[in-house]
DNA sequence: TCTTAGAGTTTACAGCGTCAACCTGGAATG
DNA sequence: CATTCCAGGTTGACGCTGTAAACTCTAAGA
């Protein structure tokens, strides 16, 4: 009998995500190595790959939560009521709350790159668009216009919480009226677009 | 004499840095080592560092490179007669286009985090917001509230970009729609709260 | 008591960035 | 000519990394 302190079993599964969780959020990705994370759980770096296939197996599973923490948040705030419009602008601004509060959770799910990671299971990367789809049936648009707006206000929030997240925007800023104003200008936009509709085919 | 045929010198710095920028574009950064950059220009891997402090340093050399030939299309592209909102729109697209064909380089440049490096030269950190300077200029908006707008239609492109370039936007989307569109709507955007100037202060 | 299977460990491999010590050919100096 | 010096390399090492193969230990079942 050995350490009865020590987790085995399913209990080291969830004491070496619990402990990836950690480590994740307090250093970032890059300080997560199968080695530290084994001795700070109390195994060997090779027992890891008794409950993960790969190291990259051990951050999907971080990623998943990920999204499902955002899907969540975008959900109730999105469920207060309201016009489409302001329960639009509340989801896209738990939107970038989360991703500034989280940064490495943020990094991992929407910044490494698919190819050179390895592959991603087909289902996860449905629920990576989830949030999408929830922009999108939020302002009530179709599916063809619908997602292309959609894309275009997802694209607006993630740039400015990948931009901020690294650093790049301009010091003298004032990040909240940044924050506010570009949400409040891209959630317009997308309905602006869905009021004209067929209407407006913009010059070829 | 050794092999005639090796670079020495200030010779073998560009080799380096040549090589660098081969694998950099055709396999990414995290595919960028010492070892096979040196065997491929024939040195060893310390050889590098007599040319450079570190690795990070040599990618910092790519990164201003980069950063050299952004500015130089997005001039270009805005220089040519038309509106401001048509320059501002040229300008943009070359934006989104230098990001989608040299992924490798856009990503070295704008989604490498910041404190995860080492120190980037001040004077590079200037470099980095050029283009925004040039976005901002090209509306003639004031250094006010022309950085926030600035600030804000930078996000949109480069929130597309990046979403494009990690390949999370949905795959049934037409691409050149989604670009023209998020352009369009973002440039738009911008000139519009230009206009609104002072007049538009949203409700607390 | 013998077998079997599961759960962890040991050991190893090939790669990484980087540092300290060493070598070596050619130019400058005596 | 002989000597010194040094820029420009190399060698070898350290401490990391992910992960595969083979080994050991323990508890349950027959």
């Amino acid at each position: 009998m050995p350490d009865p302190q020590r987790a085995t079993g399913t209990d080291l599964k969830q004491a070496i995500l619990d402990e990836a969780r950690r480590v994740l959020e307090e250093q970032g990705y890059t300080s997560l190595s199968t080695r530290r994370l084994a001795s700070a759980v109390g195994c060997t770096a090779t027992s890891i790959y008794l409950y993960f296939k790969s190291k990259d197996a051990l951050i999907y599973a971080l990623i998943e939560e990920g999204f499902e923490e955002l899907n969540e948040r975008m959900l109730r705030a999105s469920d207060l009521p309201g016009t489409p419009l302001e329960r639009l602008e509340r989801a896209s601004m738990e939107y970038v709350r989360f991703g500034l509060e989280r940064t490495h959770f943020y990094e991992i799910m929407y910044t490494l790159r698919a190819e050179q990671m390895e592959r991603f299971p087909a289902a996860s990367y449905r629920r990576a668009s989830i949030g999408l789809e929830a922009f999108a049936k939020m302002a009530g648009m179709g599916p063809e216009d619908g997602l292309l707006s959609g894309t275009a206000l997802w694209s607006s929030l993630h740039g400015l919480v990948s931009l901020m997240i690294a650093k790049r925007v301009d010091v003298s800023i004032d990040r909240d009226a940044l924050i506010a104003h570009t949400v409040h200008s891209a959630c317009a936009s997308a309905f602006a677009h869905l009021s004209g509709d067929a209407a407006d085919s913009t010059a070829s």
